[in-house]
DNA sequence: AGACGGA
């Protein structure tokens, strides 16, 4: 699996190392050996505007909380690696955090290491784990935000993480980990009894139960497992009628942060949730990840943990997966959609592989569904409004290669980790829900992060109906100082070869 | 609008 991404030693670091000069009878394992980030500083240097964190560009309303937040704080590098390029790290300090090459400097217990190795089949971290999991593992402890690119491993370092703080002795919650979906609590939940799996750490899912054998949480016993999973609603039901007990709880994991800290209807819970631990266990460390964080979220969340926190971060600009193909096609009205998907990417058949096609509410969905249907096709959709049976035996069916297209709305646009997805259809372009004429960028980047994970080839193409949508796609490519190639006529069945030909799916 | 719950 490419999560066990390689490279330890790149261009950059090699040559930081060379640059300072080891002692003689070093020298030879130079690349290798453990580096401080510190020793790393004289990298290419920096725009002296770079050395704090005003150097977010045209954003200098932002400067003065920036400062505030940023002035005792070093940016000890731009790490430059291909898979996970530019990741900026800034530390409170000189907290001499060392970047962990292999998974047996981090000191994690053979029981772990055994699941990393024989369940997981890593071989050693990724960039972002590489980088984060020292953070996360050493004491004090400290808050982290960490942004990486999708498919980079983010699950691996929080899940780690809280296997190997937890005190296997101890039998109560100890490390809790919140979800914006069931789906992706369900799939986080299975990666930590995956990896957990010689351990012996418990863990539960928190959410709602599904119809048929539903007990009411009054009338079930206390959770005492160790780590708990879930969705908001249902970890703060449980929290408020005293069955999930946080008084052990030192490690408290927020995925896709952004969206669970920002969005109206998971903020209050997520926040609520926050404070009630933390007033109840104190020193409680928090973990925010997300391959996402706005200007304005990444300040806001800033100032939701601890003063003393790590941040990890990368520029938007280099967020688009080079692996993923992105492509836009203009079609005449929305009925030809349908048709593009029909006669330019279905006549491909399997050889494309799963495809998600995205769209933007459930109603499309439903339309789009029957449509592909009554043409013949086998189609999935999964959205919210589904029965939980239906919803879990939807991605079942998809995850187990049952089903070839799946239909969904932004359900599954983070986190949904399926590796033979590699063509993402965006049938209706994200947009924000308060204004539809402005893109939502950041669940562009989660949608098309579906296709390519763990750096595997992949295509995107984007469906426009009219200057609308044209408008918003290049914003989109603005946003992101991106140019996505326009498949010249969608009516051509040699535009599209050519162009899944360039995306290596051919 | 869609996701989260639970009235």
């Amino acid at each position: 699996m490419a999560d066990t991404a390689t490279s330890t030693s790149t261009s950059t670091s090699a040559a930081a190392a060379a640059a300072e000069e080891p002692p003689p009878q070093e020298a030879k394992k130079a690349t290798e050996a453990p580096k401080r980030w510190a020793d790393l500083e004289d990298d290419p240097p920096e725009e002296p505007s770079a050395s704090s964190a005003s150097e977010e560009k045209g954003a200098p309303e932002l400067d003065v909380e920036n400062l505030a937040i940023d002035e005792n704080r070093k940016i000890n590098k731009f790490l430059d690696e291909p898979e996970d390029s530019n990741i900026k790290a800034v530390t409170p300090g000189d907290t001499p955090y060392t970047s962990a090459s292999t998974f047996e400097e981090l000191k994690l217990s053979p029981e772990l290491l055994k699941g990393l190795y024989v369940e997981m089949k890593f071989e050693k971290p990724s960039k972002i784990q590489a980088i984060s999991l020292p953070m996360i593992l050493t004491p004090p402890y400290m808050d982290l935000i960490a942004q990486a690119h999708n498919g980079s491993g983010k699950t691996t370092c929080f899940t780690l993480g809280m296997l190997s703080r937890v005190d296997p002795n101890l039998k109560a919650p100890q490390a809790l980990c919140i979800c914006p979906t069931r789906e992706l609590a369900i799939q986080n939940l299975e990666v930590l009894r995956k990896m957990g799996k010689h351990t012996g750490i418990t863990s539960e899912c928190a959410i709602p139960m599904d119809s048929s054998n539903y007990i009411p949480i009054y009338k079930r016993p206390p959770i005492t497992a160790q780590v708990v999973i879930g969705t908001p609603g249902t970890i703060k039901k449980w929290m408020s009628v005293k069955k999930l007990g946080v008084s052990c709880v030192k490690i408290l994991v927020f995925d896709e942060a952004d969206h669970m800290l920002a969005e109206d209807g998971f903020k209050d819970d997520s926040l609520r949730i926050m404070r009630d631990i933390e007033r109840i266990s104190s020193n409680c460390q928090v973990l925010l990840f997300s391959a996402t964080f706005s200007e304005t979220v990444k300040n806001f969340v800033s100032r939701i943990v601890k003063r003393d926190h790590n941040q990890l971060f990368v520029k938007k600009e280099e967020l688009s997966l080079e692996s993923v193909k992105q492509f836009k096609v203009n079609v005449p009205d929305e009925l030809s959609k349908v048709l593009v998907i029909k006669e330019r990417i279905f006549e491909f058949g399997e050889r494309l592989g799963q495809t998600i096609i995205f769209v933007r509410t459930r109603n499309s969905a439903s339309m789009l569904h029957k449509s592909l249907v009554d043409l013949g096709y086998e189609v999935t959709t999964i959205q919210g409004a589904l029965k939980q049976e239906d919803r879990d035996k939807i991605v079942k069916e998809f995850k187990d290669g049952l089903t070839q297209v799946l239909i969904s709305t932004d359900l599954l646009a983070r986190g949904f980790d399926q590796q033979q997805v590699n063509l993402v259809i965006n049938y209706d372009l994200p947009v924000k829900h308060d204004n539809r004429t402005e893109p939502d960028c950041e669940v562009y980047l989660h949608r098309i992060g579906r296709a390519g994970r763990f750096g595997r080839k992949g295509a995107v193409f984007n469906l426009l109906s009219g200057d609308m949508d044209q408008m918003i796609m290049s914003k989109i490519e603005n946003h992101f100082g991106t140019k996505v190639a326009e498949v010249a006529d969608w009516r051509n069945e040699e535009d599209f070869k050519a162009a899944l030909r360039s995306a290596g799916l051919l």
